[in-house]
DNA sequence: TTATATACATAATTTTCTTAGGTATATATA
DNA sequence: TATATATACCTAAGAAAATTATGTATATAA
C-alpha cells in the first residue's frame, strides 16, 4: 500500500475544471469555499484546492457560460453560490467521460492492475 | 463508450515524467524518438509526446541524476540512448505508486465505476 | 487578544507545456 | 528528379495553469 499526505502538485494539474464541474453537476449549488472543503473531505486531504487556482477558474467558467452565480449575504459576509447551466452539465459529462478514458489508458500504460475496489 | 482521438492537452499535464520513468524502468535503454513512438503505439495515438516537452524533460532528468545517456552513431545520424539509474528506478516506483493512488482517488471523486478491464 | 475558520479576491512568479523554428540524413513517391 | 515523409536531435518564445503571497473582512474559539 502506498502512503501519502498530498499528491505532488504536478499530478493534480489539469484536473481542476473536471472536479469543479463534476461536483456542481451533482449538487444544486455550491460556493467556492464549500468546494475546497468538500474536495478535501472526499479525498481525505490528499487533494486540496488552492484559492489562487479555484477562484480564477470559477470566474472563467462563469464567463464561458457553463456556471451561473447567485450572491447571498450570510450574516455580514458575502457568499457566492455557483450552479451549473445546461451547457455546463454537458461539458461536465464530456470531461468526466474523457477523464475516465484517460485513467483507463494510463492504467494500461503504467502497467497498473485494474482497480477492483 | 467514450470516443476520442487525443486527450485535451490539459489532461496530460503532469504525467510526462511518470510516463518516461516507467517506460525506461521496464526497458534496458530507449532514445527520445523511440519513446514518442512507443507511447503513441501503446495508447493508440491518444497520447502523443511532443518533442518540445520531451527533450527538455529528458535533459532535466539526466541533470537530476535519474537518467544516464549513451550517444551512438547510427549510419550518419546521432542517437542518444537513455537508461535509468538506481536512483531513477526508485523515483519511477514512487511516481507510479503515487499515480496509482491518485487514479484511485479521482475514480472515487468523479464517481466512476472501478475498472473491471 | 490572538489564532483559526470562514469567505471572497487579485497579482507576481514559477512551472509546464505548446508552437514554431532550426539542423540533418534516409527513404518512399509522384 | 523533386518532394514529401520518416527518422533524430535540439532550443526559444509564448501561452496556460498553477503556486505563493497578499489583501479585505467577519465570526468564533482558545
Amino acid at each position: 500500500m502506498y502512503i501519502c499526505i498530498m499528491y505532488s502538485s504536478e499530478l493534480i494539474k489539469g484536473t481542476l475544471k473536471t472536479i469543479i464541474l463534476k461536483l456542481l453537476s451533482d449538487s444544486d449549488e455550491m460556493y467556492g469555499y464549500e468546494l475546497t472543503q468538500r474536495v478535501k473531505e472526499l479525498t481525505g486531504g490528499k487533494i486540496q484546492l488552492t484559492e489562487g487556482a479555484l477562484y480564477p477558474t470559477l470566474h472563467a467558467l462563469e464567463a464561458q457560460g457553463v456556471l451561473s452565480t447567485n450572491v447571498v449575504n450570510v450574516g455580514n459576509r458575502i457568499r457566492k453560490y455557483y450552479s451549473i447551466t445546461p451547457t455546463g452539465k454537458q461539458l461536465a459529462n464530456d470531461k468526466v467521460n474523457e477523464y475516465a478514458d484517460f485513467i483507463h489508458t494510463m492504467t494500461f500504460l503504467l502497467g497498473l492492475k485494474p482497480n477492483m475496489g
